[in-house]
DNA sequence: CATAAATGAACGATCGTTCGTTCAAATTGG
DNA sequence: CCAATTTGAACGAACGATCGTTCATTTATG
């Protein structure tokens, strides 16, 4: 009973886990209010309740810390790549994937970190893949559904489903950064945006 | 013939003029390679060949610099907008915005300069009031045009042409940061882009 | 000669990071 | 099972660099 290396352990990970979590919202919480480039390292060890040395003990540096957090804020997604997978109806589908897609990225949180971490990938090629990895994996997901809409005949055969959805994703995502940076609410826009995508995907028109 | 104040000042003024454009396309080198809050006074000094002091005699700040780029960056809509005042089909005029406009906002400065922008005007008020007030001035004119198609019978009777002309530029806008950010030539996205808008507006399904 | 333009040193503040130190907790030796 | 030892988390002063801005001074111009 002299060693019981796994408890142990585990009891100091687990401490620094939380104060790593703990850096990562202070650190969130500082890049929504001022921005990444305004914050300083001070500022998240303040907010964080540690001190600036202590925080070197669990990050390389400033830089880390954002790319952490860009990859836990696009987490948040993988309710809706669940909801794209399920095996109802295409229409069906879409339509709860722009809701929910809608509703998650007009996010006001959301919107502030992605141009943070969108204006930071632009020269930091790290934060610039992880980016474009989650994205990617959002639109392989939705491109299915469409392709098996198509194949089902509840949308026109497009000349590239693959575009389609990014199509679909950059309209969603600029509707919602338009809906914070010129406050107003997302609700009013959903009925525009639902009837111009299917507008673009379905085989007949409205009723003329 | 002591004083001939109306040439003498406007010698000065044209040479003082001709030292902004200078900063300013000095700052922009500076804004487009490194960032913005990377771009130091002295960089943007050195880059226009200045000295640091100098620059503060024809800008208050460098934030000024910036509201002034940013206000240059958008001037170069005004031939779209010309474009889009035109007295010729909606549809082929439509076809011609969306050539053009993806044609301008898919160069790498434009780009570039635009998220650095977007990412300053979240907490600069001003900057961000530049931003939309430009942007708004190019809806309203997109959706002129849609109006005048809905009555020509060429496009379908949609629930909210404003929302659908914000729509269109959005789709654009995405469509070129991707073509950026992913080093995507912006002519293989321009076949899917103008098929979705038109599929989205027009009153006839493609051919089923 | 008066006035405006141009200069770069200097200012105080803040940046991200490193450093030596302290100290409680974990591990080991007896 | 206690004492000696090792570990690494926590700290905040200190570092050199750089930030945006100001200002006294020099240079050029009308």
């Amino acid at each position: 009973m002299s060693d019981r290396p796994g408890t142990i352990e585990t009891k100091r990970e687990r401490a620094a886990a939380k104060r790593r979590t703990l850096i990562l919202e202070a650190a969130m919480t500082c890049f929504l209010e001022r921005g990444y480039h305004q914050s300083g390292v001070r500022d998240i060890a303040k907010q964080a309740g540690i001190s600036l040395g202590n925080l070197y003990n669990h990050f390389p540096g400033k830089h880390d810390v954002l790319v952490e957090i860009a990859a836990i804020e696009r987490a948040g997604l993988e309710p809706i790549l669940k909801l794209l997978s399920q095996a109802r109806p295409a229409k069906t589908l879409l339509k709860q994937f722009i809701q929910k897609y809608a509703a998650f990225v007009a996010e006001p949180e959301s919107v502030i970190l992605t141009i943070e971490i969108t204006s930071e990938a632009i020269r930091k090629p790290d934060i610039g893949e992880l980016f474009l990895a989650n994205r990617n994996e959002l639109v392989i997901a939705l491109e299915a559904l469409i392709r098996r809409g198509i194949a089902e005949g509840d949308f026109r055969a497009m000349p590239d489903p693959h575009e389609t959805a990014h199509s679909i994703i950059e309209l969603i995502d600029g509707s919602a950064y338009r809906s914070v940076l010129s406050e107003i609410a997302m609700k009013k826009m959903m009925g525009n945006l639902k009837d111009f995508i299917f507008a673009a995907l379905e085989v007949k028109p409205r009723r003329t």
